[in-house]
DNA sequence: TTGTAGGCGTTATCAT
DNA sequence: ATGATAACGCCTACAA
């Protein structure tokens, strides 16, 4: 059994008050007797009781994040490096991370009702936006303190703090690459369109082709689930249908190696005649078959920011949004012709 | 603010104590009055508060885990898919993970003293066991239900439960396929001997060379901290300390990604007349510049696994340790010759 | 079937 | 400078 603050008390003869106060820093208590407190608090190895705090209405000092289903997907690192960048983060301003995920018959907003209905966080950070986000609605609706980690679909505002990366200007500044490198027919294997950043990509993908006064054809654009093997399955798609495709931009990084592997199949040599491209520069990519030509999300960094833009949300309750946005970094290697 | 079950004993008229039995599905309610309680519960958005029920000595229903400091490393994914693996296998018990880090000037003893002392979990799953783990001693001293992913040295007794991946079996399986292909100065990089499974890698290298009756040489040894660059530099040491060497063993993929990078730049040709190996089975071996020869270890499912038998641990306090062993797989790609 | 009383460990308020 | 008391929200006797 760890040791109480009574069990303190009862060992050094003070009251319960009084050792809480000495324990808690106060100055209105004898520096003798504090020390005498503080030495047999050392002695039982005394911890607070975490509860027993909350339930005086304390900080958790914990954040919580929800792991989405369609995550579960061993390629899809997202969430994996993300957790672990926001458990440090989190570490150096002496909070903990609460990591959920839906259980088999729930939802993800049913984990966000348990997770902030019963008072374990001070604040959510939210990740993978998608259209009219529900789990958005509900913090707001509750007053969670929360950091979103993406924004809302173009056509729609982000009444909300967020810090995202501008993947509109990353696919533009990638397809522009490809487009500066003579490919006049360029594929583009996208998201999802549930996902709020699926039509950032896609738009950075057209603007990049008005740049060039190229027509945008849908007919160009496949649609993957951020797998390799979705990759794959729509880059054989699109070669078959549109043999005079010469380029793909993935718009992740798995997606573009599914492709690669689709590309290298159909006869093509990747770097040569060919030019695939992704997104995240995922540590595979540095060192894939032909190394991927991609852009650059600074994770662990991201992590830091949501962090301390979370903390200053919290306790500051600010009245405008911070929002941010990262400007990402094209990483050139083999696979677009060095 | 939340509605508590006061809320809904003034709502309903009938007592805290009334609510708080109908909701928790006790039988010595009526069923009309449970139906009226229910309804106003769902109205009010009720979640139980866990702060209070923990008070109470109930469960936690959370488990903890700390990520130490030499994990944070980009490249060593292996916390950031521990943790991912655990957060799903936890959520199907209902069950969520409190991810924590040692701030800057704590040690991972500290965290573990803080989270396991302030009863915010009902177990820990502690990982990358090392000699003399002071962690382990800790728990034990605490009674507090732990799993381990690793054991003791192979020198020291395990006496608690732990599910572990035989590395010392896929370390063998693998040098001895570079055997079997021909090679007899193969060299290896070994991880900081503080880890308890250094010293079972070591272990198989020396039992496939004995099954060879190949001499072990000290001198084919190396040491890195299993990354990338530490692989690499590794490699060039031994490359040019002993030329005779044709092929590598990485005791993990990065560090053998490394070491092809090394052998590259040397001028041989991985795969022809230069060999190299890993473990692991990251994402990254399958796709790398020439696919990676590697032992696979299952991490989605040992994060299940210690789940599960962390629950029963937790649950029926079992006086015999729970020891499981599992048996890798070799998986043949072409940095071995194919 | 329902209600009352007490306590989990901590902190805040109000006395002394 | 120190202590008694109440309260946070819930659960579990025990009583009615």
């Amino acid at each position: 059994m760890p040791a109480t603050l009574k069990d303190i008390a009862k060992k050094s003869g003070f009251s319960v008050t009084t050792v809480s106060r000495a324990l808690s820093g106060y100055d209105d208590v004898n520096p003798g007797t504090r020390e005498h407190i503080v030495t047999i608090a050392d002695e039982l190895g005394y911890q607070p009781n975490h509860s027993a705090r909350q339930l005086q209405g304390q900080k958790t000092h914990t954040i919580g994040l929800v792991i989405a289903p369609p995550a579960h997907n061993p390629d899809d690192d997202f969430y994996s490096l993300l957790l672990k960048g926001l458990t440090y983060a989190a570490a150096h301003s002496g909070y903990d991370i609460l990591a959920s995920a839906p259980a088999a018959d729930a939802t993800e907003l049913d984990v966000y009702q348990r997770i902030v209905g019963s008072k374990r966080v001070d604040g959510m950070v939210v990740a993978r936006t998608n259209r009219d986000d529900r789990r958005i609605a509900y913090l707001q609706s509750v007053d969670c303190p929360f950091i979103v980690h993406g924004r809302a679909a173009p056509d729609a505002t982000s009444n909300f703090h967020y810090i995202d990366v501008d993947s509109q200007q990353g696919i533009m500044a990638v397809t522009q690459h490809l487009l500066e490198r003579g490919h006049t027919h360029v594929g583009i294997i996208l998201p999802a369109e549930q996902f709020a950043f699926s039509q950032y990509r896609q738009a950075g993908y057209m603007a990049a082709l008005a740049a060039y006064n190229i027509m945008f054809r849908p007919e160009y654009c496949a649609y993957g689930t951020l797998t390799l093997d979705s990759g794959y399955t729509a880059a054989c798609q699109l070669l078959s249908q549109q043999p005079q495709l010469t380029a793909i931009v993935g718009c992740n990084d798995w997606m573009a190696l599914g492709a690669m592997k689709a590309v290298n199949e159909a006869g093509y040599t990747i770097g040569k005649d060919f030019a695939v491209a992704g997104y995240d520069d995922i540590p595979a990519a540095a060192h894939a078959s032909t190394s991927l030509t991609t852009v650059r999300q600074p994770i662990y960094a991201i992590g830091e920011m949501l962090i301390a833009r979370l903390l200053t949300i919290i306790n500051d309750d600010p009245t405008t949004f911070h929002q941010t946005l990262i400007e990402p970094e094209l990483v050139i290697r083999d696979s677009s012709g060095g």
